[in-house]
RNA sequence: GGUCUCAUCGUCUAAUGGUUAGGACACCAGGUUUUCAUCCUGGCAAUCCGGGUUCAAUUCCCGGUGAGAUCACCA
């Protein structure tokens, strides 16, 4: 069996968002999961109008933050640099230079203004738009000042997708495409062709938007007497709204985005892997090494997904709580409040121990932790709009704070003792957990949600407790609140 | 408009010529000594429509309809 080559090969034009991701995931797996195969990674700049300052580097780091990992590429080089289409022109033209001298290829001599001519002469009649049919008949050398056309040779054609299953068109679909534009550099169509023959590539991985065109590279492959990789077209991931393709105009976010957010990698790998693959089982949750292992070309799914951003995040949270604490207090260096900067490490692993079934992305860790780290300010309404706290007199309040202050005084701070603190405290005072707990918790954090109480107060300290308390205290005395 | 493709709960999906059409997200209800979350239990919810083949069709075939892609000196 032949080493298994695959590719991604994206322009660089902008941000790398999920649809990208996932092609390059699938051809990554791919290659994989095979002792020998290669992943390569290849830029595809030969539109310098459309070319976006840094996008490459953008690209290169996405794949690196997901652990999307080539093994020949732009950046680290590999047997058949360069991996920069604009770095590889002389290639080209020897290329085109084969179908020159066989005939296939011709200077088009046309301007714009006169295709364009063509182009709706045809449509006022209702036909559709065949270059061919203007095919020049005595065309001109080929200087390089025009494009170079492909000569087609319109045929029906019935190909095998390994997604799509088996595709057929008529030669109505074949037309003459540019081969090499007046600026010297080829047209993707030409170049892709050119470059997997080079590279040695043995699977295309491509959105959709490539299988109409597919016939013609299928002429061309002909025409160049290249025997043609194997074809995987991958359907599109839609926008949560609406039924377009996911594209910047939508709202597709830049997958560095995502982790600027919080989303770990396996999340976002796992996500874009399953929307539009599965092993059928009904395994959700799958790490890198897994889809690896399972992932194959004809389980995936045919027609388009949509990006669900509330499944995703549930994700997240699943991929968030399999993570070890030592593990996820490094993922969450950047995600601390300012105020934890002075806490010791000790204590901030204290704190992420409870917070870990809590968060959904580690951008949340401030929402859940802050009082830990600074005092909050108390906030009276929250005690006053509590459906049940709302009931209580002042003197009640008063009570149950101050005995809940003497009682954890003499306490040992440790989860254990100030449950059994906090249990004796219900005994004495008469009261349910509800209410007394729900006052006591308010009164240590200000927060609106808060870990268990009885490790709350453990890790916040006698300190911290007993002031917060007292502090509390202080402002049902007084009545201005 | 031409060409190609696709079609199962709101969403991601599983399955099969015979099933109570399964799971997950979301949503709703209940439970776990406070809150939020986790976790557990339960609930709601789908085979686009019409023909045909068949004892039997969501599954195979045909036709509609709907959706997507493409028709560039973009990839």
């Amino acid at each position: 069996m032949t080493t298994i080559r695959t590719r991604y090969a994206p322009s660089p034009t902008g941000y790398m968002h999920v649809g990208g991701v996932r092609t390059a995931l699938f051809a990554f797996l791919l290659a994989r999961q095979n002792n020998n195969g290669r992943f390569i990674l290849r830029l595809e700049d030969t539109d310098q109008k459309r070319e976006v300052e840094g996008s490459a580097e953008h690209l290169i780091k996405s794949l690196n933050a997901l652990g999307i990992s080539y093994d020949e590429g732009p950046d680290i080089g590999g047997d058949f640099a360069p991996y920069k289409q604009s770095e590889r022109l002389d290639i080209y033209k020897n290329w085109a230079q084969k179908l020159i001298d066989a005939g296939r290829a011709y200077a088009d001599p046309y301007t714009g203004d006169e295709i364009q001519a063509f182009r709706d002469q045809a449509r006022a009649a209702k036909q559709p738009f065949l270059y061919r049919n203007h095919r020049p008949e005595n065309p001109p050398v080929w200087n390089g000042t025009t494009p170079l056309r492909f000569k087609s040779d319109p045929k029906t054609y019935a190909w095998y997708d390994e997604v799509m299953g088996r595709l057929t068109t008529g030669p109505e679909v074949i037309d003459d495409f540019i081969l090499i534009k007046t600026d010297g550099f080829p047209t993707y169509n030409f170049a892709h062709i050119v470059d997997d023959a080079e590279m040695k590539i043995t699977h295309i991985i491509r959105g959709q938007e490539f299988i109409s065109s597919q016939p013609n590279y299928l002429n061309l492959y002909e025409a160049l007497n290249l025997d043609h990789p194997i074809f995987a077209t991958v359907p599109h991931i839609m926008a949560d709204a609406g039924n377009k393709k996911l594209g910047k105009r939508d709202g597709a976010k830049d997958v560095l985005e995502y982790i600027k957010d919080g989303y770990l990698p396996e999340t976002l790998i796992n996500f874009i892997a399953s929307m539009g693959w599965n092993d059928g089982t009904e395994q959700e949750i799958f790490s890198m090494d897994e889809l690896i292992a399972k992932f194959s070309l004809d389980r995936v799914q045919r027609s388009g997904a949509r990006f669900d951003e509330k499944r995703l995040l549930w994700m997240n949270g699943q991929w968030i709580r399999k993570l070890s604490l030592d593990d996820l207090y490094e993922r969450v260096a950047n995600f601390w409040p300012e105020a934890a900067e002075s806490a010791s490490l000790d204590y901030k692993k204290q704190v992420l121990a409870m917070v870990q079934d809590r968060l959904k992305v580690l951008s949340e860790l401030p929402l859940l932790s802050s009082y830990f780290f600074e005092e909050p300010t108390p906030d009276w309404t929250m005690i006053s709009n509590n459906k049940q706290l709302s009931k209580l007199s002042n003197d009640e309040i008063l009570s149950f704070l101050d005995s809940a202050q003497n009682a954890l005084l003499n306490c040992d701070h440790n989860p254990e003792a100030v449950q059994s603190t906090l249990n004796e405290l219900l005994e004495t005072t008469g009261q349910k957990p509800g209410i007394l707990f729900s006052l006591i918790r308010l009164a240590v954090s200000w927060a609106p949600f808060s870990p268990a109480l009885n490790e709350t107060i453990a890790v916040l300290g006698k300190d911290k407790v007993q002031a917060r308390l007292k502090l509390a205290i202080e402002i049902a005395n007084n009545p201005t609140k």
